[in-house]
DNA sequence: TTTTTATGAAACCATTCGGTTGCAAATATA
DNA sequence: TATATTTGCAACCGAATGGTTTCATAAAAA
C-alpha cells in the first residue's frame, strides 16, 4: 500500500478537502455536505490523508475534526525546487557529460 | 480517463523520468535504462505525460526524444500557492466567517 | 434508560492502473 | 534488398482504487 503525499494529491476529491480544512478543521459529516458523495467515501479519504500526515484528527466529544498540517505539503515544495535547479543548471550539467565523454573517446 | 498533471506525478516511476529528461530530452530506450522495468511501460509511462502535456516527444529520426515542459509543472505551484494563500489568511477569513454567522442568528 | 447522532471499519464491486507479451510500422544498416 | 533497431499500440492480467452498503461503537439527547 504505497501511501505518499504525491498520491494522497493525486484524486480531486482529496484535493477539495485540503482546501477546505486548510480554512478551518471540519468534521467528516461537515466535509460530506460539500461533495456529491457519501460521509463513508470522504471517511476514507480522510483515512489516506491522515496516514500520510497531511492531516490531524482531533476528537472532540463525538465529533472528530481534522485539521491540515500545512507544513506536511511542503515537501512537494521541496521535490519541485530540486527539479527547478536541476531544469536551471541543466547546460552547465550537459556540459560536464559531454566533457567527460570526450576525454572518454580520446 | 482522468488525465491531470497531480494524477502524473503521483507514480514513482513517471517522477523518476521527470527528473531524468530534466537534465536532458531522452529516448524511451535510454530511459528504461536506468529502471527496473521493460521499455514498453517506460513507454506507456512517457504516453501518459505526453498527454497531460508535461512532456514533448521530437521525432529524429526512427528514435523519439521526450523532452520536459517545465511550464507545465508551475501548475502545480499555482495550486500550493493558492493553498498556501488561504493558510496564511485563514484567521482573518474565519473572522469574517462567524460575524455572518452572528449576524444571521440576530 | 432508550433513542439519536457521529464515526470508523469491514466486505463487496466495478473501474483503473501498472506491467508484460506479442505484433506491426518505420527507419537505419549490411 | 534483406536484416536489425526503435518505437507505439492492443490485449491481457493481477493489484490497487474509489465508492457503496452494512455493522459496531461511543457520545449526546430525549
Amino acid at each position: 500500500m504505497r501511501r505518499d503525499i504525491f498520491q494522497a494529491i493525486a484524486d480531486p476529491t482529496r484535493r477539495a478537502i485540503i482546501t477546505l480544512i486548510a480554512l478551518q478543521a471540519m468534521t467528516p459529516n461537515a466535509l460530506a455536505e460539500n461533495f456529491n458523495t457519501t460521509r463513508q467515501s470522504v471517511s476514507k479519504h480522510l483515512r489516506i490523508l491522515t496516514e500520510c500526515r497531511l492531516v490531524k484528527p482531533e476528537q472532540q466529544g463525538r465529533e472528530i475534526y481534522y485539521s491540515l498540517d500545512f507544513e506536511k505539503m511542503k515537501e512537494i515544495d521541496i521535490w519541485l525546487e530540486q527539479l527547478r535547479q536541476i531544469w536551471e543548471t541543466r547546460f552547465n550539467q550537459l556540459d560536464s557529460v559531454l566533457a567527460n565523454l570526450k576525454k572518454q573517446t580520446k
